[in-house]
DNA sequence: TTATTTTATGCAATCGGTTGCAAACAATCA
DNA sequence: TGATTGTTTGCAACCGATTGCATAAAATAA
């Protein structure tokens, strides 16, 4: 199959010097002669040359690897947070290892495995929403490999952390909704079970306390967002209920697009009967009608963020301990979604 | 930073026995005695060890490892590829390490030469629309590791291709404006340098041809699909027309969603003035107001489609020629932006 | 011309598994 | 009991690059 391939060995016996010397003269060593460097390089790229880092990480114990861990790849969240990462780590010098969890324990845990055997240099992380041992993270911090989560992750986790303020968000986008005269306000979100969810629950309560308005169980609902979920949810419950709700925050835009279609085509005005507000500021956004407004949640610069610190880390430029939490901003982004009063605002 | 490492030679020297047993312990050799294989097993998790990949890897000269770069990660059709495509892989025990050539055929070069040294196993590649010249990818052929190209290829690049049937394609969409009585179809694609936006324009061309519909080249522009390009090239052009299009070919959904929002803004009514039909199928079709008309491009399977051909190629159950084409099938998903008549279809 | 730096190169060990071949031992058959 | 087959294990070479230390060669100083 593969044609042999050249060694140092063999640029050293065609150029009769030692083997030691080609190397240092392929890695632009200080000690090697201008000249033999050059007839180094050039007999190299004549023979098609090519450095086998195998050799190279075993000798040097280092690996150039950044592994990356996400529940899936394909929403355009992840895509732009996996885009920021590449986009860093390779300008860094970094090769990106990514696999996916599928949201499932088992699958992460193997995948953490491969990840450890495979040396990674550091290791990124969003957590599967079924995870609740973290046993397969420890090992690499034992080892002092860094470990870095973002979006979904485990306090009781000694890493670096990259997050936005889920609360925070909750509240706000809650907030706006109650500002534009909701009082019946449905929250729909995934599940509880990880900090994303469970934050913004725990804010959209909190801004409705801060409103004097009563948390009703029956004005929350969690299933996985997916299209079939969200239909059925408002087909065979919400569109039933005798009383509708008068706002609605839902944690994903594709869901709040899907809400508005299936409000509309049941004779029920956005915003006007129902007020909603979506999560992420997707490009879904802007084409519907009316236009959602949303949190926005800037994928590709967590992305970048978390690959800037874990390579700054193995850089030996940290300045951020071990622990630290990032906390990067969200903006409430108002469109026509949720606006039931100031009707001629963007 | 890092711990000692434990390797074979701790184990087997604990247990009293020789590497090359606990080599063949650890990757259940048959000749082993299943007592040895326990111990071995159970020391080698009590000490936390992890194989050496770069030891193993060097020996045995192969990787376990598929390398792909594509034009960029952050848009939902090559998300879907790379989920089908890490899917697959990982099922079947390689590592994937991905890389963007954000378009630039530098940046394409230089993630080869990476990929190249990484010694993948496979390479897997969507080119950038700059790329013109090859010989990065040859690198790899002349080298006999396998090349497959997805979406956009070379049709001179001997590698094994999975495409769509771009001219079919264009050809489909076409003909479905014109039998929803479309006369003057506009088509707004993408950069002509490459097979995708080719093909369809010729398929587009044809299809007029075919129906007695001359080709008029006012009604063909190309641009990056980009927000700002569609916005400015209905804004400043299309809108500006003393005669408007009746049916618009678009080779990209969210471009679609983008040019409804901005016809209908103009007081324009799609589909009963202007037909539009976009491409790939994206979730963002059903959500827009009227729905839209689209060929459905599957990206998950064109992943896993890649991948599952790659791998078998690999293990050796490859069947495939090393120059064999796959077109994978597209169906015309009709839905409401494309239909003047029989208003009543799904 | 001899002693001292500076510059350039090589020796040999090392990283940690893998594998062909041989050997030790146990089990089965005449 | 001796011969034959089968089961386990170990020896030692190998994969290809890196690097501390030593040395040769050239340049400079004395």
């Amino acid at each position: 199959m593969a044609k042999k391939e050249i060694t140092i060995y063999d640029i050293a016996k065609q150029l009769n010097i030692s083997p030691t010397t080609v190397s240092r003269g392929l890695n632009d060593h200080p000690a090697i002669n201008i000249k033999t460097k050059t007839k180094i390089m050039d007999l190299a790229k004549e023979l098609d040359y090519r450095s086998n880092k195998f050799a190279s990480n075993l000798r040097k114990q280092s690996t150039n690897t950044i592994g990356v861990i996400v529940p899936k790849l394909d929403s355009m969240f992840m895509s732009s947070v996996i885009s920021g990462i590449e986009k860093i780590a390779n300008n860094a010098g970094y090769n990106l290892i990514i696999s996916q969890s599928f949201e499932s324990e088992e699958k992460e845990k193997n995948n953490a495995v491969t990840m450890f055997n495979s040396r990674v240099d550091g290791l990124i992380v969003s957590l599967s929403n079924q995870t609740k041992d973290f046993n397969h993270f420890k090992t690499f911090i034992k080892k002092g490999v860094p470990l870095i989560l973002f979006d979904r992750i485990a306090e009781d986790l000694p890493s670096t952390k990259v997050i936005i303020d889920n609360f925070k968000a909750g509240y706000t986008a809650t907030k706006h909704l109650i500002e534009q005269g909701c009082k019946n306000i449905l929250h729909i979100t995934s599940d509880l079970n990880r900090n994303v969810y469970k934050d913004r629950f725990e804010g959209y309560k909190k801004a409705l306390l801060d409103h004097e308005i009563s948390y009703k169980p029956e004005l929350f609902i969690t299933n996985d967002l997916s299209e079939s979920a969200i239909i059925d949810c408002f087909k065979n419950d919400v569109l039933k209920r005798k009383t509708l709700p008068d706002g609605i925050f839902i944690t994903s835009d594709f869901a709040a697009a899907l809400a508005i279609t299936t409000l509309k085509q049941a004779g029920i005005r956005v915003p006007e009967d129902i007020a909603i507000i979506g999560f992420n500021n997707d490009l879904i956004c802007k084409v519907t009608e009316p236009t959602i407004s949303t949190i926005n949640y800037p994928g590709k610069e967590m992305g970048e963020s978390v690959a800037r610190i874990l390579v700054n880390h193995l850089k030996g430029n940290g300045d951020l301990g071990i622990t630290n939490t990032v906390v990067l901003n969200t903006d409430l982004v108002i469109r026509k979604s949720s606006l039931k009063k100031n009707k001629n605002k963007t």
